[in-house]
DNA sequence: GCAACTTTGTGCGTGCCTTCACAAGCGGCT
DNA sequence: AGCCGCTTGTGAAGGCACGCACAAAGTTGC
């Protein structure tokens, strides 16, 4: 029932137990929370609070938890460390994955200097680029590679995510070597749809693309203030609810 | 038809021709393309070929751009130049966008230096921040000012969006101040849940919720290589096409 | 030990989004 | 001028996700 029927279909095993994509997203949010709770020292944290300081809807939350199982207590509410372990026990954050970060221009050097990843079970092990003059140096104390290394490198450290902060014209072939590296999943800030085998998983992140939406808010928001069309047509959207972004769908590049 | 029925509703006007969320997305998507077909001398494009370019079905692209209008010529394809200036108008970039960015640390700094927003008509026209080692001085030729003067100063530029890329303790206080001072559309870096009036609009990139996504595929696909569970509990996602990430959700915060 | 209260876990209805499939429309060719 | 092929735009169906509301289950108080 949970297991995965080994080798009954002769491509790519469709596991069982499936989790929404929606869910898990959030599920990295409860997680985050629940940490600061812990911080604080609570001991158990019901789904109307917990739903309530993630903003989320508690039945929602509930059922996003019942995906990893039963571990609330009815009539109490969820162990705070329990619930940690389960969450990081189903994200995959009981192995430590090591990332490779592609790209130290201007965004990638934020992000290689970003203390969030290392704390979060992160750690970057491994900045590349092209550029000679940063080919060496080192950022956080790690040692800058030229991109040419990424196969063996990646190998080598047990890289299991890259992320692509590289110009967009690049970021296809850097794809492409962090593909050979065995690298599974990618996280692209480059504005390319990259070009993966089926197994391979990509997250976009396009910075460009969300202020975009932004301003589509702008404008419809200034036509409902005005209280008509600016020039020729309307546009709208159904509801927009205070914090819920729906769909991020395949974003594109926003990193120049 | 078209026309918005003004004043048919004493409360909010509940605009007509509405646009799903994921469409706005995307199209900012099909904008970016299509402007480096243009570059690339494209009079013309049918619906399939910029499907493939940005990775999604046909169909959905279609429809995706019929919510903007008709401007697609049967038999033959769209005027790149023309959609360009369609979907322009439709997400309100018509009109130049003023962005303010507060929080001018690792990432923020970055961000700011990052030339893609000035580029794609979003100039970074204000800096804040708290400390003092960092007002006064200038990046890009911006000069940070002190976050206290977020009101006045917004107001004096006619900033429309606002983003938060400051430590999270510090992110609600800022939202605050930023809607006070009129802004309506705010991007959070910060790993908080904002609370703001129900006119502002919020969307949320939290880099570390990311990683926690594909770490989860990186355990999934450990689980099918493996063929069995490792500890207990097995994990899984119903499909996960290649490229499209269906939701995003209310993620959380990634930035420290 | 029983009753009342609290909170989880989930079945079900509703609505949005995606996808298929096809009619309508347009250009080119003869 | 008429036909053919290509592409758009959209009706309809299916799937997914959300949220309500409630039964099950556990805890607290008497």
């Amino acid at each position: 029932m949970t297991l995965p029927q080994a080798g009954s279909d002769p491509v790519t095993v469709r596991a069982p137990r499936s989790i929404p994509e929606a869910s898990v997203a959030r599920l990295a949010v409860y997680l985050r929370m629940l940490g600061e709770l812990a911080e604080q020292g609570a001991d158990t944290v019901s789904s109307e609070e917990l739903a309530a300081a993630t903003g989320v809807n508690s039945a929602k939350l509930r059922k996003d938890l019942s995906y990893i199982g039963s571990y609330g207590i009815r009539g109490v509410g969820y162990s705070v460390s329990a619930l940690i372990h389960q969450l990081e026990r189903a994200l995959g954050l009981n192995h430590r994955q090591a990332v490779a970060l592609i790209g130290v221009g201007n965004l990638g050097h934020a992000l290689a200097g970003y203390g969030g990843f290392g704390g979060r079970g992160f750690p970057v092990t491994a900045l590349f680029d092209v550029d000679p003059d940063l080919v060496g140096i080192h950022i956080n104390g790690i040692l800058v590679d030229h991109v040419r290394d990424i196969p063996t490198t990646c190998r080598e450290r047990g890289i299991t995510i890259g992320m692509i902060a590289t110009p967009g014209p690049a970021a296809q072939g850097i794809c492409d070597a962090l593909v050979e590296a065995g690298v599974r999943c990618i996280l692209n800030f480059a504005p390319v749809v990259l070009q993966v085998p089926e197994e391979v998983e990509v997250r976009k992140v396009d910075l460009a693309v969300e202020l975009q939406i932004l301003a589509f808010h702008v404008a419809r928001k200034r036509l409902v203030v005005e209280g008509a069309e600016v020039d020729g047509e309307s546009l709208a959207v159904p509801d927009a609810q205070a914090n819920g972004h729906p769909v991020n769908g395949t974003s594109n590049g926003g990193i120049r």
